[in-house]
DNA sequence: CGCTGTATTGACCTCCTTCAAATGCGGTGG
DNA sequence: CCACCGCATTTGAAGGAGGTCAATACAGCG
């Protein structure tokens, strides 16, 4: 059940028989959490790792006007916050947005995992660094990006992401978000989310519908919001994804 | 010379005279690089890590269209891409705002100081989930908050951040940014910058005049932004700055 | 079969953008 | 010390992207 990991970190490192093994120990305690659950809420302390194994989740940050913003989404595969225990306390939302399979990792299975192999240590980072990049690219997003191509780069960045650990392989997939949700992902307001879907659906972009989101032509969508892969550092060489991004399988 | 540093760290832990030492040891290879230069662009291999000792740098990430996105500002005492080595590339530019003392920190003497002190270890990892958290912010800020509580949280942010480091200590600070920068920060105009920082002067909430920031009071700010430094983690319990924040020294 | 949450629509408003020109200012060379 | 240059700031007018409010339609579900 942790394959989603094994299949995003295959991108950082070649792990051993060993490593594999090491990490597919975290997901012994894993829980099912139904959708819209929080996880653990601003203020309080960050007691262990989680690792999403199933389900979409989010990071979400709240205005004293009550306005939101959804700052991640957590796919099969991620964690969150690797060592987040090494701070006094949240200062964000962890929820689900889907019903979730969520591993509750203690910190001293964290430090003795990463002790053990030092291959598993690179991959993690890999992986926090490939959160911070998303990151990065979000904030390029928000702040020059217009609300049609934002929406386009999301839908493109999440398919990416859902094929590099395996969930996914064609070029649709299940996206359980609402419109209002999307909104808060994106910055602006639940009306005008659906008004670009319209429109992004009557110029056959991509469409949304039954909470799956289908990409009829996966490269135009690309070219459409300027989407380009690299940023989420997909291979060893880190170029993969700068040309022909779409038209690879997953790693396999 | 890295005073910052140890300034900003001892947020995080208490660190043994040996701690520091090994601290110290990172600026030797320090050197002064002029305003306005890329230290390593988007597409290279990142060779080591950068720590910045004094000055303003920045990330940004362009657009083809020519539009930039400047996704943080690098104060004295912050790293960059602490583990960033174990990227095949980077996925964004880091330059220099300001003149600056840089220190480049290869690889080797990174892992070789982690793996002699524990404490530092934590302060590091405590630094990049920072790091992390101040992203989260101004994701918040980019989708939720109007230009001008966007600018004022800017300040306000930033001031923490040097008063943190020991910087400065009252309430107004070199600010080296031109308005164009400013813009790339916040995902507006460069015009609209202007016209919302005069009002902001109007108001007397804030003055940006010969390159420094001024904060005649520094709470009405604050309030006016909604800023809450929480996020910002500056001391162990994770709660300083929820009340009373302006009124403290910075640690000393 | 009604209830609740989500999606959709229309009218109006405003924040912010774009373009283009003008002003100010810190150097630098004469 | 002055004239000049390049860069940053400032201003105006007009347009557009996106916001707000409020009503309506729709869908899943007990």
């Amino acid at each position: 059940m942790t394959n989603a990991l094994m299949e995003k970190l295959s991108s950082a490192e070649i792990l051993t028989a060993e490593d594999r093994q090491l990490l597919e120990g975290l997901s012994t305690v894993a829980q099912r959490v139904p959708a819209g659950q929080d996880l653990i809420v601003e203020g309080e302390k960050p007691r262990h790792t989680r690792l999403f194994l199933s389900g979409y989740g989010c990071r979400y940050k709240g205005l004293a006007s009550g306005e939101r913003s959804i700052t991640s989404l957590l796919l099969p595969g991620d964690f969150c916050d690797l060592n987040g225990f090494v701070l006094g306390y949240m200062d964000h939302t962890i929820a689900t947005i889907s019903e979730c399979d969520v591993a509750e990792i203690p910190p001293e299975a964290m430090t003795a995992l990463m002790a053990d192999s030092p291959r598993v240590v690179r991959a993690l980072w890999w992986a926090t660094l490939v959160d911070d990049a998303i990151w990065r690219e979000w904030l390029l997003n928000m702040g020059r990006r217009p609300a049609d191509q934002q929406l386009a780069h999301l839908f493109c960045e999440t398919l990416a992401r859902l094929r590099a650990s395996g969930t996914v392989r064609g070029q649709d997939f299940p996206f359980p978000l609402t419109q209002e949700q999307l909104a808060d992902v994106i910055g602006v307001s639940t009306v005008h989310v659906n008004r670009i879907l319209q429109r992004l659906r009557g110029e056959e972009l991509v469409a949304l519908e039954g909470r799956r989101v289908i990409i009829p032509d996966p490269p135009r969508l690309a070219e459409f919001c300027g989407f380009d892969g690299a940023y989420l550092h997909l291979s060893q060489d880190g170029f993969w994804g700068r040309r022909g991004f779409w038209e690879k399988e997953p790693v396999s």
